[in-house]
DNA sequence: GTGGTCTAGACCACT
DNA sequence: GTGGTCTAGACCACA
């Protein structure tokens, strides 16, 4: 489990967490079924406290990408997983909205903007392979 | 000066309006050299304290987007307007990172992403010429 | 700590703060990675409001005198630490310059500003080892 | 009279004036006897308010530049001239001591510190020669 | 308990 | 009238 969390970053800590393991998915390095670590050793692992790693389990389990069970701890969702729907869609265009208002007063093109993205995209991946 | 704001919304009313002015500038609905209101009154249509309007326009300084002048108030940036640096772009790339990487779990390819943000780029953009 | 408030002073409260803090580094009497007493302290100690204390604090993070987490509060800054950049040194030779012109027209020599200097440089080096 | 205002600095408007003139004595481009333009006419000259401008002449006049009276208007101060006395060198160290303590942590030594505090002298001594 | 946000109201410096 | 500063007191998110 390769997340390092950033104390100084003004992002909640929960909420780099969730970053981090949904990034851990999109880049297939954690696999549907796979079990993740239990609150208690992550908690140590990183250092901070049981609770932040509890809300962010909480919140993976609310949206939709991981099962907490008693017997098995917490695993990546294996059915029912987090799908485009339209409700994910408009939510993506209002978070992408000032990123995309800023970018246009810098002058950035939508060419410019999709070679960021497209970027992020391959940085994302082909992580597979390694 | 149409900015909607959500007092019920979990993000800070000054990043509401930063966002709001921004996308105004982005929109070419609020031009270089363009007065804002005065944080009294803006406060005053908005509903809100002039502190939480102050706030905003002492992060659209930091940022560059306007200057604060004893004369004419907070005016919009003619000169030094912002750039798409490349600080600004690593920035930029890790605020995509998170939102790339919940849209691939999600199954999405990148030609849906950049159709997704092309949207928004219409939707921004041409409000000039209507 | 030893800050000592003027609210007397026609420099606004939280300034004299970010400087003495400034200088107890200078004096290496706050060394890297220890912690400021919270806001909410501080402002108790000081008889005044934490928001200016924050006020202070920010300043201090925006300038890199310390890192603000959640985890223990407000830290001197260890890494990334302010530099004597270019930006740093014009910036410098901007608040020198009235000071020296005023010298100048009261018929000092370079070298009795100098002397000056020295004195202030002597006063804030060797506290560390008394 | 090459005084350049910033109406962004958030230097006052009348002390930027006032460091304008001093400089100017400084350079000696200003000599004693010499008279000022008019509240009137410095005020338009630079665009701003006769309040403004007459704030600066009037602390100019405390301190000892310039002499006012109704016939010659405003006129450098030919004796009686500001000196270099104990209470303007305290003052002076108290002015200096913030900006030397951040340039002590900033790692740069009094040497260093000297040569900025030359470079200035030598910008505002030898212009009188241009 | 920490800092972050917001409110309400006040005084002052500047123009 | 403008923004800058400060106060007092409140609620919330975070850890």
């Amino acid at each position: 489990m390769l997340l390092d969390i950033d104390l100084q970053s003004e992002t909640p800590i929960y909420t780099q967490i969730v970053h981090g393991i949904v990034e851990g998915i999109a880049r297939k390095q954690l696999q549907p079924g796979e079990g993740l670590p239990s609150v208690r050793s992550l908690a140590a692992d990183l250092g901070i406290n049981l609770h932040t790693v509890n809300k962010a389990y909480q919140l993976l389990r609310q949206e939709g990408y991981v099962q907490i069970n008693r017997k098995q701890g917490v695993v990546i969702t294996t059915d029912a997983y987090p799908t485009a729907d339209e409700a994910y869609r408009s939510r993506l265009m209002e978070q992408l909205r000032p990123l995309i208002a800023d970018a246009i007063c810098r002058g950035m093109t939508d060419k410019q903007f999709e070679e960021i993205s497209q970027a992020v995209f391959q940085d994302m991946l082909p992580k597979e392979e390694s």
